[in-house]
RNA sequence: GCAUCCGUAGCGUAGUGGAUAACGCAGUGGCUUCCGAAGCCAAAGAUCGGGGGUUCGAAUCCCUUCGGGUGCACCA
């Protein structure tokens, strides 16, 4: 859309600056469609009477042809509507481009985006949910927009709990090979345990370290052990990374996520040694209370920032060194223009400090963009922190089943449909309601997760997008039937106004992909498609499509019920989610 | 204690300087001989936590106050 070049071009000329040439979308849709309030701010400048300025620029616009109404207003407002042909125009536009319209940046970046950070050996709980969805919609967005993105999963793989499920295996199995000292052969390939047992084993050995000290001690000399190479500790690992991986992708899958990376915490521990070495001998890094620690306070913060540690006081290594060593790998392996951290918010402060510790030391380069994007906590309908109902985390293959479950039941309640294909259909649906349950939120806040609403088919949910998509397939699919494949015909200009209101939502595309882009806000793709879903039905209910004896009218409505589709499918994917052909 | 985020209708949420604060749920009333009623329409519901200030104009910016969440170096 050209409308706020042309309102630039008019502020211009009437000897104004174009900041104060913006337009944005009319909030009084009785009065017009645009509305640009730039006359009201530029007054005081140039002492000028807003009205005489509004007028002035509605004069240069309302020649345009773009535009069926471009008037002054009241104190100074500028109202504009386009013009039918102007619309239809560019509604065609929009079908012939790859991207509705949306031009890709020009200065495309190379991200990694850092949203998974499960653990091995763990299973994946509702706490994985948010990273791993708000995570995968910013890469697609910003893919769809023209960057290079690169996600990475970032495996928590080497720390005490992989110390904790060797030693309980080898209380438990003391005869396997791996605990043999002396052994010198190849280990098997296949592991000693299945998945299944590794999430009894971990949570057992944990509760168990914590009664019994020595234990606990046993734990730690195997992590020392493991960390410092031992053969057959090593190869155990392997099978616990091998089991669990094959166990996360799997749950990653059914959440329609997937990982270009699936780098671990161990990968970066090569970088370490060269990396503190460098903080010392660059003179960053110095000993404070035993520990080593890089200050990384500024003049302007208003809060207490503590430094951020690099070495315990007994000189192991911690969190922190493992993830600015990841920054140091990222970099040497990938030179990304930015690096995004999908992570829960009240992690800023440590970020903060990782950030800055990466900046002072010289890590990263000095235009090389970390982002953190904190998400909120998804709470229960209490408000509080979402728990079983026997308080304990929610396992995520439990809350997708339970879901699933839920929709299946609404499919079957109101649809005759084949078990199989209602099971199918209901994991899509199931998806698309968490999905849009939790990213129709903005990321930064915590939010109310609410099974029944989510999964409601009725108003603001997944399962109405979906069910708008899928009449839409299924209007197309009679239309194929009665008159052939449908050519592209060209869209008319509008003729009534719930078809207009369509038109003017669909015009929307690309300054709203743009703002979601910019802003790392999925939300709006959510809002977005939720308005085209609405304009849609209107426009359906108010229109015989099928019935039309008009061919012409006919084949235009039908070029605008496939760019409708082909946008929410477009924008449904950027979620995350698929739709059925049925349901 | 210091810092930080949040407070919008009974409930869940949009809206970050512009006109009459938007949407969904719940509740009320209406619309199916016809393309999917899992839909559409209408009415009702808000002192935008309170107070002060900046501005021609404030839910939005500043100050203050109340209520809630979160974070403050050897956990990750």
């Amino acid at each position: 859309m050209c409308i706020q070049k042309e309102v630039k071009e008019a502020f211009l000329a009437e000897g104004m600056e174009e900041r104060f040439a913006m337009v944005s979308l009319s909030n009084r849709p009785d009065l017009c469609q645009y509305q640009s309030n730039g006359a009201l701010a530029a007054a005081k400048q140039y002492k000028k009477a807003p009205m005489m300025i509004a007028e002035a620029v509605a004069a240069r616009l309302a020649g345009k042809s773009m535009f069926s109404l471009a008037e002054a207003v009241k104190p100074g407002f500028i109202n504009l509507k386009l013009s039918n042909e102007y619309l239809a125009g560019y509604l065609n536009g929009m079908m012939e481009s790859g991207a509705f319209g949306f031009e890709k940046t020009k200065t495309p970046k190379k991200i990694v985006i850092d949203y998974g950070g499960p653990n091995v050996a763990k299973p994946l709980h509702v706490g994985h949910l948010r990273p791993a969805i708000i995570g995968e919609s910013i890469k697609r967005i910003r893919r769809f927009a023209g960057d290079e993105v690169i996600g990475d999963v970032h495996l928590g793989d080497w720390g005490l709990p992989m110390g904790l499920i060797i030693t309980e295996l080898k209380k438990r199995q003391p005869e396997l090979v791996y605990f043999q000292e002396d052994y010198q052969g190849e280990y098997p390939e296949e592991a000693p345990f299945t998945i299944a047992e590794l999430e009894e084993i971990y949570p057992f050995a944990s509760a168990y370290s914590k009664e019994h000290p020595e234990y606990l001690e046993e734990a730690h000399q195997a992590t020392y052990l493991l960390q410092s190479g031992n053969r057959g500790y090593l190869a155990l690992w392997n099978h616990i990374l091998d089991v669990s991986v094959a166990d996360l992708k799997r749950n990653y899958d059914n959440l329609n996520v997937t990982f270009d990376l699936w780098k671990k915490e161990s990968d970066a521990q090569p970088y370490i040694p060269d990396m503190v070495e460098a903080m010392k001998r660059d003179g960053y890094a110095y000993i404070s209370e035993g520990a080593l620690v890089v200050d990384v306070k500024e003049e302007t913060d208003t809060k207490e920032i503590p430094p951020c540690m690099i070495l315990k006081s007994d000189g192991a290594t911690l969190y922190n060194t493992t993830d600015l060593a990841t920054i140091v790998e990222r970099m040497k392996l990938f030179s990304p223009d930015e690096i995004i951290y999908v992570v829960d918010k009240r992690q800023e402060l440590y970020f903060e400090q990782i950030f800055r510790c990466a900046r002072k030391t010289g890590l990263v380069k000095k235009d090389t963009g970390l982002t953190f994007l904190g998400f909120g906590t998804m709470n229960g309908k209490d408000g509080k922190p979402f728990k079983t109902r026997s308080g304990g985390v929610m396992r995520l293959e439990s809350l997708i089943a339970e879901i699933n479950e839920a929709v299946y039941q609404k499919i079957m309640e109101n649809r005759s449909m084949e078990e199989e294909q209602a099971r199918e259909v209901a994991k899509k649906v199931g998806l698309a309601a968490l999905k849009y349950g939790d990213l129709s939120n903005q990321a930064s806040k915590d939010y109310i997760f609410d099974v029944d609403r989510f999964t409601s088919f009725e108003g603001e949910t997944g399962p109405y997008l979906l069910y708008t998509i899928v009449r839409i397939k299924s209007i197309l699919a009679k239309y194929r039937e009665q008159k052939g494949e449908a050519k592209g015909q060209k869209i008319l200009p509008a003729c009534g106004q719930s078809e207009l209101d369509l038109s003017l939502v669909l015009v929307r595309f690309s300054e709203m992909i743009l703002a979601a882009y910019r802003e790392n806000a999925p939300h709006k793709i959510c809002q977005y498609v939720y308005e085209l879903s609405n304009a849609f039905n209107k426009f359906y209910h108010e229109n015989k499509i099928l019935g039309e004896e008009e061919e012409k009218k006919q084949s235009s409505w039908i070029s605008l019920l496939t760019l409708t589709g082909d946008i929410l499918n477009c924008c449904i994917g950027l979620l995350g989610m698929e739709a059925p052909d049925k349901m």
